[in-house]
RNA sequence: GUCGCCGUGGACAAAUGGUAAGUCAUCACGCUUUCAACGUGAUUAUCGCGGGUUCGAUUCCCGUCGGCGAUUCCA
């Protein structure tokens, strides 16, 4: 049994890619790449009333931001197109028949008036068992209980049915989770389940096991709320004849938010994005903030995702692509929900755009200071911001909003700075140290170091009686980057116009 | 209601039949002109609760509580 693996990952277009979806997906992709196996991506999308346009393209385009190279899918095609359930129904069709003939389905005729009132019944008779399986099929409108005639008669007058399956009546259904282990359910809690629904369409139970088996699927990997079904499932691949093959399954604990499970509002009210990336509802014309445009990096949030569920072993967090692939393994994942930290989500995020080049913080900040209207000599300059201000942020828009001062010169000054460090004497030094400047023939953060040294040492004063102030007059502001490279940033004209504007316009604190 | 999964510090979590790693967060100190980064250290867990087996259980068993999932012609 050393085949080649085949995964899937298979969401339904009924909405934008949950952020757990793309943790299932990532898992996928692992396994896939670290066994040379194929990965596909498969689109389920079998329920037309919930069909949302635009998902599918949002769910490819989330895979790609995040480097999850699919070998076959709807967007990259492959041996076993098409890619998309609603193309594949006569399929689907020929299977559902198949049971029919081998007595493993049935045709049912119940409205939703009647199933309602069946479970309705059974409710308020206490009973247990609220399914629809042995105990109550016999007394619905099903072509078990109607006579071949009338079934045929139905069926010519074109009345809406749907196939369901057979559960058998006494069965123990046993599989193996790889994450879970031993699982075993009792048939008589398995629902005789639609598999083709009114419009010829498939559920998700027929379609998925059919296309399971079709495309070779080796290993289902899917969130924890498929396992109830999962017995369900064994019985198909058994009614099918496909027991041998049947994959093997492995259950994903769910992802949470801060209090039960991480939806869109509960994302909304913690402040944890639940997409991938920003997307935009075109009935209600809402938009949901993605972590892309919120400025992650595609490494951070796949690191920091990746360890929600499942544990590496050693002590290391910080993992590379190419790491995560090499260690990565179903039998280390957690069976519990594990709830999202927006706070170490950050620190991976902070870690990651620390390493960048600054010539990509450069580019990645550009269009954000063009957009703000920010001026700014020429790229190189940014690259030189960006160097500067790369370990003091966790996103690139951090860089403007931190230190406005690259970009335009101070207009207000932090009060409490000023109070403590803009006082008479500071301004006199000052003063008399910008009249040393103009002694300088060359600007650069050294020379205006050295030059700063000398003149302290000469005048006997402490690093921030004039430092402070120094730094105070050119940025405005309390902390940031050293203010000799600031000085060289803005270059000498600026920075001595700045030194010029604060001496004349703000007052010394300590005078009234 | 029923079926199922799960339950280790604020969060993610490791290991183990002999009383508990690491990461994030928090705090302190160091470094630094400031902030950040970095370094060092500290605080936070009797492993949901109760019982059983055992010389000894977080680790095995039973019960219980809690959270979550399923129970849709949704996936």
């Amino acid at each position: 049994m050393s085949e080649k693996i085949v995964l899937r990952y298979a969401p339904s277009p009924t909405g934008p890619q949950h952020i757990g979806g793309i943790r299932t997906a990532l898992y996928c992709y692992y396994l896939a790449q670290q066994k040379g196996g194929e990965l596909i991506l498969r689109i389920e999308d079998t329920d037309q009333t919930r069909f949302v346009a635009g998902a599918e393209q949002f769910i490819v385009d989330s895979c790609n931001w995040l480097g999850i190279a699919f070998t076959q899918g709807v967007h990259v095609g492959g041996p076993n197109a098409p890619y998309r359930q609603s193309e594949r129904t006569e399929l689907y069709q020929k299977y559902a028949q198949q049971l029919l003939d081998q007595g493993h389905a049935y045709l049912a005729f119940d409205t939703p008036e009647e199933l309602e009132a069946m479970r309705q019944r059974l409710e308020e008779a206490g009973a247990d068992n609220r399914t629809y399986n042995y105990m109550t099929r016999m007394s619905m409108r099903n072509s078990l209980t109607l006579s071949a005639e009338e079934v045929q008669q139905r069926l010519t007058a074109g009345e809406p049915h749907v196939v369901r399956f057979k559960v058998p009546e006494k069965s123990e259904i046993r599989f193996h989770d790889i994450i879970r282990g031993h699982l075993h359910f009792h048939g008589s809690h398995v629902d005789d389940k639609v598999l083709l629904k009114s419009d010829g369409l498939p559920t998700y139970h027929l379609a998925n096991v059919v296309d399971d088996h079709h495309m070779g699927v080796t290993h289902v990997i899917r969130g924890e709320e498929w396992l109830p079904s999962t017995p369900l499932h064994v019985l198909l691949y058994d009614a099918l004849g496909w027991r041998e093959e049947m994959p093997q399954f492995a259950h994903l604990a769910l992802l949470l938010g801060p209090k039960g499970k991480l939806s869109k509002r509960a994302g909304d009210k913690y402040g944890i994005p639940v997409f991938p990336m920003d997307w935009q509802d075109k009935a209600s014309g809402d938009t949901w903030k993605g972590y892309k445009e919120m400025g992650y990096l595609p490494e951070a949030l796949m690191n920091y995702l990746s360890l929600l569920g499942w544990h590496p072993g050693g002590e290391q967090e910080l993992l590379t692509r190419e790491e995560l692939i090499a260690r990565f393994s179903l039998e280390r994942c957690h069976h519990a929900g594990a709830k999202f930290d927006m706070a170490k989500l950050n620190s991976f995020q902070q870690h990651y755009l620390r390493q960048k080049p600054r010539e990509t913080i450069a580019a990645a900040l550009k269009p954000i200071v063009d957009a703000a209207g920010l001026p700014y000599p020429n790229e190189a300059y940014l690259a030189q911001v960006a160097d500067l201000m790369r370990e003091r942020i966790t996103f690139v828009r951090d860089i403007p909003e931190q230190a406005p001062y690259f970009f335009r010169a101070p207009t207000t000054y932090n009060e409490k700075m000023t109070r403590k460090n803009w006082k008479t004497l500071n301004k006199e030094l000052l003063t008399e140290f910008r009249g040393r400047l103009n002694e300088l023939t060359q600007w650069s953060a050294p020379l205006v170091q050295d030059h700063f040294k000398t003149f302290l040492a000469e005048k006997e004063v402490g690093f921030g009686k004039l430092g402070a102030p120094l730094r105070l007059a050119l940025t405005g502001l309390p902390s940031g980057p050293g203010a000799f490279d600031i000085a060289e940033t803005i270059g000498r004209t600026e920075a001595l116009a700045r030194i010029d504007h604060a001496l004349a316009e703000l007052p010394a604190s300590d005078q009234a």
